[in-house]
DNA sequence: TATGAATGAGCCTTCATTCAT
DNA sequence: CATGAATGAAGGCTCATTCAT
């Protein structure tokens, strides 16, 4: 899924068996279908989202609603698949750009809070249905999406250690602070807050390139 | 239940409303049925593991469960309560030591780790079921202990902040991060893996205390 | 309720949550559902009969059932509600007329007693449930319907008392006698028996207005 | 059971099958379940009624609690018998007395009404779970007993009839009327009320024997 | 396309009763 | 006699999904 849905933004195999007469009515229809439910699950969870709460964000009726979608968890897919595929072709540029690996790291974390602020519901979401990814099969290009992505931060993370200019006792441990630093932030970072999610994305990186403890020299 | 959790580590009003003869029997009994939970709720999630499932984890019969919980709710909570309680005190008492707020907050972070690493199914649950924690008025004591640990957690970091000790521009953000990178812990930490629970802790501490630039002087 | 009842006979707001599109087709099964539990619950008593057992004689299955009612007690409150609506606009209309008080009391019988006739079923849940109503909240309207009910009959025996028409030592246990009289009738009166509803309300009347003792004139 | 019960007191069929080792204390402890059990049941119903609320109100455990009884529904059986067994006996006595009708029937309603305010609970429960008597081969002994009842007052009425003591188009009407008002009487009469049982009986016969009309002598 | 009635498996929980101790 | 842990059937209810219209 990772490079079709970031090349045509829609993977024909997901879509529903049915072909709609207007495409895109259809697909605007479908995506407000998404958001409203990313909103609901990232609220009140996905088993506690009922198909009727649904049907009632979104003014559609219950057979209807099953005209955009195959399933429950099929939305849960089409979240992911909304949250990630642009995520992951920025991250992409990103590694591939001509910067140093400090660099990298700082726009790639930038992009990826701004990100988060943005897609907050679906990020919600995607953090606690992480289970359903880990198995299904029918979720194998969201996993492979999410590995690219982590393996994409691997590569800033090494490419740093190897050429010095980050310097770091074990890779794995900084990646998964990473990770566990930005998946964290749905629960509390607030996009009108007093920080902004660019400002955020500057204060962690003071925190992970500089450390907590006062330096001889800025 | 924060305080009464810490002293005790058995709060009596969360027992079964018709009291046992044999306290010591029961509770055991009990503590097992609440450790098998958190597994199996680690495992499948809690919306996933049905009280049959647990019927089979237990050996107990349906009817016989019931005996030892109020539902399958509470033994969300009694699952909270067994990992949040001891835990706390531990961070009390760090808290309260006589040391330099790094080197606190060192000791915690060896302390959660540690706990991190030997309760990580209750963990996983944890994290996973917040939205209970939030909202339900049975769960008041559990978001107390929660509430109270964070702020230990800030205490440190502001007192570190006070003395010069610790240099960051903002606390909330360091908070923050750093409950992110624990939280993260259960997914990928191995207690029999790699790196043990206290290097994982240690090399934690590498990166937050110093950062990722090199320095002039180690 | 009781207003409403009684002049739409058909409280809007006891619906189903989700609004169907041909009222008319709904309201129709929905009444079918109702009398079906009305005939089991008298029969076998309310504890007496599962939603299978309403499954089976409403021929639509479990899930179908509940698009009908709210839940079990709901089917109840429904019962109620059929039973008591049309009974009480009848008595406000007799109560209202321009009739001395002992052709009201006889009028009164005979509609009550035809009632009773009609709606067996209703009036023998009615009375073994009387305990629901008289705590729910959600009974409110019925128990206002019922008091009402009672409170015409006391104004037509209180009528009568001021106005000399009927004789009695106090109101209260003629009342009552009269309700008792009533509501005990469901498990004698036959409609296909020796006596027709009628006669059976005639004789009730001889009874209540004449007395057991021999008069010396007819 | 009508008989023995009157006889005995104790049925020996209906006792635990293990025997008790002193008789004494037995009854009076199995008696106190049937009361207790009696007051719970009016309170709240029978099948709201759980063997713990018994086991609550009786002090005993619940596997004590059946060394007394046979099960819940033994216990509905002991508390009509203990109900009907005297009544029985009272109104045997009345209807072989050498009265005329008209005082049989006073005097059997006065005796009537007293046990029903002094048994209230017994009676409630009676009136409610009428039912199970009169389908389970158990309960042959009460429903003989209630028949039996139910013959002498209408003995009573024929005899009067015969006599010309007393006046009815219907003699079947009468009976039913008559016990509709005393069955409805626990839902109404109060002990320490405004009028005393006694009264109230009296208030009764009044209505039954004279009538609502005014009469040209009193 | 859209509707909403209907499905039916599955869920959590209750409760009278038994029995080893 | 007494205990209370354990049983297990049965109960009411939810909910994602289907399908005739």
């Amino acid at each position: 899924m990772a490079s079709s849905a970031v090349d045509s933004g829609r993977p024909a195999e997901s879509g529903h068996p049915r072909r709609p007469r207007s495409r895109a009515k259809y697909e605007q229809r479908r995506r407000e279908v998404v958001n409203a439910s990313a909103r609901l699950f990232a609220e009140r969870g996905y088993h506690n989202t009922s198909i009727d709460d649904l049907v009632e964000a979104t003014g559609l009726q219950r057979g209807g609603l099953y005209h955009y979608i195959d399933g429950k968890q099929h939305l849960l897919l089409l979240t992911h698949e909304e949250l990630i595929a642009p995520l992951l072709a920025r991250a992409e540029a990103i590694a591939a750009a001509d910067l140093p690996a400090e660099a990298k790291l700082r726009e790639l974390l930038r992009a990826w809070v701004a990100h988060v602020a943005s897609h907050r519901d679906h990020m919600v979401v995607f953090n606690e249905e992480r289970r359903l990814i880990e198995s299904d099969p029918a979720w194998h290009d969201v996993r492979d999406a999410r590995e690219r992505f982590q393996s994409l931060l691997e590569g800033v993370l090494r490419e740093g250690d190897r050429t010095g200019r980050l310097v770091m006792e074990d890779i794995g441990v900084v990646q998964m602070s990473i990770l566990g630093i930005v998946n964290h932030m749905p629960q509390w970072l607030d996009p009108e807050g007093r920080l902004a999610p660019a400002q955020v994305a500057d204060r962690c990186l003071d925190l992970l390139l500089r450390g907590l403890l006062p330096r001889r020299r800025g």
